[in-house]
DNA sequence: CTGTTAGCGCTTTCAG
DNA sequence: CTGAAAGCGCTAACAG
């Protein structure tokens, strides 16, 4: 392995000239610079990363928490993961995955954390900058930094939309209940339902205890007993096909009979679906995009707003009358 | 931040008793053991684990390459990972997410590194230890380690059941030409269709130019113009829904007039298809394992197989007669 | 069985 | 503008 020293002995220079060479944290003639490159080029020099990070204790490593029921993460995480993974890398940052609840983490000195799906009660202290996706518990979120989807907002205008349109009932399957997210989408569609009559309206969360397709499924089969429903919104497509084959065997019409939409699309084939499905996107690329970007500026000591609320945008398909 | 010598300190102790005590590298009194662990936690000190690697020269990260068209991972190296995190966590191990082609890779010294999809071409020399998600090309076949399903075999299992209701044609949707997995399961098929007379066959690549499902739905349409197909096997089950689509926009009953099987399931809901699709378990989590599992024991220098051959189940459902 | 000490490769004052 | 030298916190011979 070639140091530091080998470079400085080729160039004829000392090693921490070398240094301000490469970190541009000194004045330095043209020509030393240059004998040095050359001396860098020739040996193949690459510094010693570990090295370098015990004397500035800087890693520019940032550590992401995949926080989810199973441990690993869902594909709305994946999507969030890609795209911060590119600003990461644009930046000159490594990602490093730490599954939650493992004390190796602490082992671990990152510079930055993010930390996915904030859960309900959450209440942990953490030393190094962070940032949240969504929005964090009640418990923290006065000083935390936090990036979400506009949820209570987005929830509130897309049921007044479809409200329109409802004759009978309105059901909605939400995400689980100890989500943050839950809650907002919750108040959302609450708040588009405020002096609303002659509708059933229901509102239930996902329990986990089984596949979501199989939970909608169920949901709905119960719900169509007692009453009648003739729109729908789900948390996702994977609920949406849960629905979509009740409606099959069930002789309902999509979308006269009953009109269906998913606020998250995992599949990443609503234009699949037969009718297609419409659906809200979440924009999980802006989302990763943002987390990123103010990580990386709260790590290096630049101002960033507390919180940062990207749009959604509800996209209308066959789905919807 | 308290170091290693206000440990030693406080326990009356010099440092590299300290450091013994915490490695278990040399034998040590109970009495001294005992101070030294207690100091520690009253000091609650972690040892620096920059300074550790550098002493050490083990990093215990390791890193891996999510290489995909998109430069972003997709369904199942998701459902891969999440295994490899677990096995890494378990084993003290740290998973670094390295996006191909990024210079920044060079830098960080990982103890190992995970490779995935394999394509025709790969020639790359890595100096770190690795292992291969999938067949590497031919280039590197010898030296390689490599974790795998039996896609060869499993092709040729799967078209073998399937000829026995094969009536008119059958087609194969394969994934992109340039991955060695398309090259494996190419020859499984036509393995399974040697001396087979009287039916059409038609074998054709995913292109990458347009959505998976898309895609499928086009190559369907086309071949049905020309010929008649009552068997298909598509890479995925979002090719699934282009199919599915096409077969319902033109009467074509599943399965009755047209037998349909996917071999990856990237949406996790074949269930949820009406009729519900037949798919290959392609055993993710089992493969995130063998390679978690294999990597560590080359990197701690135990002997491994050259390849190992996860092997895939087909699930039978009502997609197919 | 325990302590001393010389590195690991790089950064960063501080003199020159 | 350049170089010498003192760390960063830890490990691992080597003496004792």
């Amino acid at each position: 392995m070639t140091t530091i020293n080998d470079v400085a002995k080729l160039a004829g220079v000392s090693k921490s000239t070398v240094s301000h060479v490469f970190n541009n944290t000194k004045f330095t003639s043209d020509e030393i610079k240059e004998r040095v490159l050359a001396a860098a080029k020739e040996l193949n020099y690459k510094s010693n990363y570990y090295a370098k990070t015990l004397a500035t204790n800087q890693s520019r490593v940032i550590g992401i928490q995949i926080d989810s029921p199973t441990g690993s993460m869902d594909t709305f995480q994946k999507k969030v993961i890609n795209s911060i993974l590119r600003v990461c890398s644009e930046k000159g940052y490594y990602l490093l995955l730490m599954p939650i609840a493992s004390e190796m983490n602490d082992y671990f000195p990152i510079d930055g954390l993010i930390l996915m799906n904030p859960k309900i009660n959450d209440t942990k202290s953490i030393r190094a900058p962070h940032i949240w996706l969504g929005r964090p518990s009640k418990n923290m979120i006065e000083t935390a930094y936090y990036v979400d989807n506009d949820n209570r907002n987005m929830m509130q205008k897309l049921t007044s939309m479809l409200l329109d349109k409802v004759k009978s009932g309105i059901s909605f399957i939400n995400t689980a209940a100890d989500m943050t997210a839950a809650n907002d989408r919750q108040m959302g569609f609450q708040a588009a339902l405020q002096d609303v009559a002659n509708i059933t309206v229901n509102h239930v969360n996902y329990d986990r205890t089984i596949n979501r397709a199989a939970f909608a499924y169920d949901v709905l089969k119960t719900q169509m007993q007692t009453q009648t429903i003739d729109t729908i919104i789900v948390d996702d497509d994977v609920m949406a096909q849960g629905v979509y084959k009740y409606a099959l065997e069930n002789q309902i019409n999509i979308p006269s009979d009953l009109a269906v939409i998913a606020i998250s699309e995992s599949l990443e084939s609503s234009e699949y679906f037969t009718p297609s499905l419409s659906c809200v996107d979440l924009n999980e690329a802006t989302l990763g995009e943002a987390i990123a970007t103010n990580l990386i500026k709260l790590i290096q000591d630049q101002a960033i707003a507390n919180k940062e609320l990207i749009t959604t945008n509800i996209k209308i398909k066959d789905s919807l009358r």
